[in-house]
RNA sequence: GUGGCUGUAGCUCAGUCGGUUAGAGCAUCGGAUUGUGGUUCCGAGGGUCGCGGGUUCGAUUCCCGUCAGCCACCCCA
């Protein structure tokens, strides 16, 4: 509405930013789980390192300029490119197979809709110089993980996978030509998007026969892989990819992933580099756009960097996947990131006064603890302790601490009913010395706190 | 790039059949016996009614344009 960041760009304040962390977090605590390290490049690029791979006409979407020094640059719209550029110069040097993830910002000039903006993060996660199937199901295993660690089910989301192979096999085995291809690619890409009388208008328009028609759409509306197996597991151009796959399935089955993963020939993932199985994954209700895709793309860094080794990765943006885990309530309450304490003046407030009561926080923050307090010493001295403890409630603190009228001092729960919350008793002198034993005490005390209201929340 | 819908406070929305100083709830800030407190009460700040032009004595309201957002297409991440 008003005039704020870019169109199509994001700000992100605490809580925006909360929820983008909280993404990042799963994205690198699976991606380390599995053994992938971090890497990142540039977020500009020559201009070219793009065109290379996908023509002239890919820099309408492309945020390019000229820079000062005559060079035609553009911010990186996708990774795959550094990463070719990055892997190829270090070729021969690095081990393989390369197990690499990273999270850049990519651009993209579009017009911004739901799910779709000109900037987004994304995790990029990729294995150079594997060409085994384990490698795949390893790569869909870590994308798989990724919604298990941010409480999603399989209930909630479907992994689609496919193989190009496969599907070019069956189609061979059925009678579709060389020529024909690409435009049953077309038709099969686009399938559940368009309706299924304009799919048949243009297979046939490619000149495939009636018949083939109906079973090509057959096979794209939802054949399982038993169905496939069963009617081109000994045909000799698909029997091959038919035993890949399967060996595929079972390795995913080993990885504890097999339940979320359907069949579904119609992924093929926009007709551009990818050489193998590729995977899509969807919101189970079908409301979003993918979650993430990928797949296995083998002759790409031999094009783009001149290095021949096999390869596959995935790509999953910060978007969509924030669409859905806030659809499905699964954000957290930005406990997490809770201030510990926050200084209030109690009826003790008076015998110390206000330098002190600093001295409390700047000891309490030695010790490690998030400490916050008024910065008004008389709103400190003057106000009711009643509405300090209220605005440090409402500012999600967890804790007040505060001077006792008996000369202890004190810390109070702010995580769950007000009436009757739970206190912690500390020795003034002590603690204001610092004492070892009392700060554990209070790190403890806290601890306990914030679990009992997780317990009572979840 | 094409088409449809929508723009009033930080947020969710009222309202004006064209008429003088545009409202509510929530949020924010201040206050309500120097103090066991998320309640309640009082008060304050905050809007060129997206922007520009046209019609009119007068436009936030009607018309046109434009920008932005949403949705679909295109394309892809």
């Amino acid at each position: 509405m008003s005039s704020g960041a870019l169109p199509g760009f994001r700000d992100f304040y605490p809580d925006e930013l909360a929820r983008r962390a909280h993404i990042f977090r799963a994205w690198r605590a699976v991606a380390r789980r599995y053994a992938f390290v971090e890497y990142d490049g540039p977020p500009l690029e020559s201009l070219d390192l793009y065109t290379k791979k996908s023509g002239d006409e890919i820099v309408g979407q492309l945020y390019n300029f000229v820079d000062k020094g005559n060079r035609e640059v553009a911010l990186r719209p996708e990774m795959t490119p550094t990463l070719a550029r990055m892997v190829a110069a270090r070729a021969s040097a690095l081990r393989k197979p390369v197990r690499w993830f990273s999270i850049p910002q990519l651009f993209r000039y579009e017009r911004a809709q739901r799910g779709r903006l000109r900037e987004h993060y994304q995790l990029n996660v990729d294995i150079v110089g594997e060409a085994s199937e384990v490698a795949d199901a390893e790569l869909l295993a870590v994308a798989v993980d990724i919604m298990r660690e941010l409480g999603l089910t399989s209930a909630d989301v479907r992994a689609r996978v496919s193989d190009r192979r496969l599907l070019n096999g069956i189609l061979v085995t059925l009678g579709v030509t060389e020529e024909q291809v690409p435009a049953v690619y077309g038709v099969v890409d686009k399938f559940a998007r368009q309706p299924r009388e304009l799919s048949a208008e243009k297979l046939a328009k490619a000149g495939i026969a009636p018949a083939l028609v109906e079973r090509i759409l057959g096979l794209a509306a939802g054949a399982t892989f038993e169905a496939v197996r069963a009617e081109f597991g000994s045909a000799p151009a698909a029997q091959e990819h038919v035993e890949r796959f399967a060996r595929y399935l079972a390795h995913l089955d080993a990885l504890g992933v097999g339940e979320w993963v359907v069949l579904d020939l119609s992924i093929v993932r926009g007709l551009a580099y990818y050489t193998g199985i590729v995977f899509e994954l969807f919101d189970a209700k079908g409301e979003l756009r993918a979650i993430c895709g990928g797949g296995r793309y083998d002759t790409l860094l031999k094009s783009l960097g001149g290095v021949d080794l096999p390869a596959l990765g995935f790509g999953m943006g910060d978007v969509v996947l924030g669409e859905l885990l806030n659809d499905r309530g699964l954000f957290p309450a930005a406990t997490e990131e809770a201030t510990d304490f926050q200084l209030v003046a109690g009826n003790g407030a008076g015998q110390h006064g206000y330098a002190e009561a600093l001295g409390l926080v700047t000891v309490l923050r030695r010790a490690g603890f998030s400490v916050a307090h008024g910065m008004n010493a008389e709103r400190y001295m003057g106000q009711a302790t009643r509405n300090q403890v209220d605005g440090a409630k409402k500012a999600g603190v967890s804790a007040a601490i505060y001077f006792r009228e008996d000369g202890a001092t004190e810390a109070m729960s702010l995580l769950g009913k007000m009436s009757g919350a739970p206190t912690h008793t500390m020795d003034t002198t002590a603690a204001l010395g610092g004492d070892a034993a009392v700060m554990q005490g209070l790190r403890d005390w806290l601890q306990q706190q914030r679990d009992n209201a997780r317990n009572q929340n979840g």
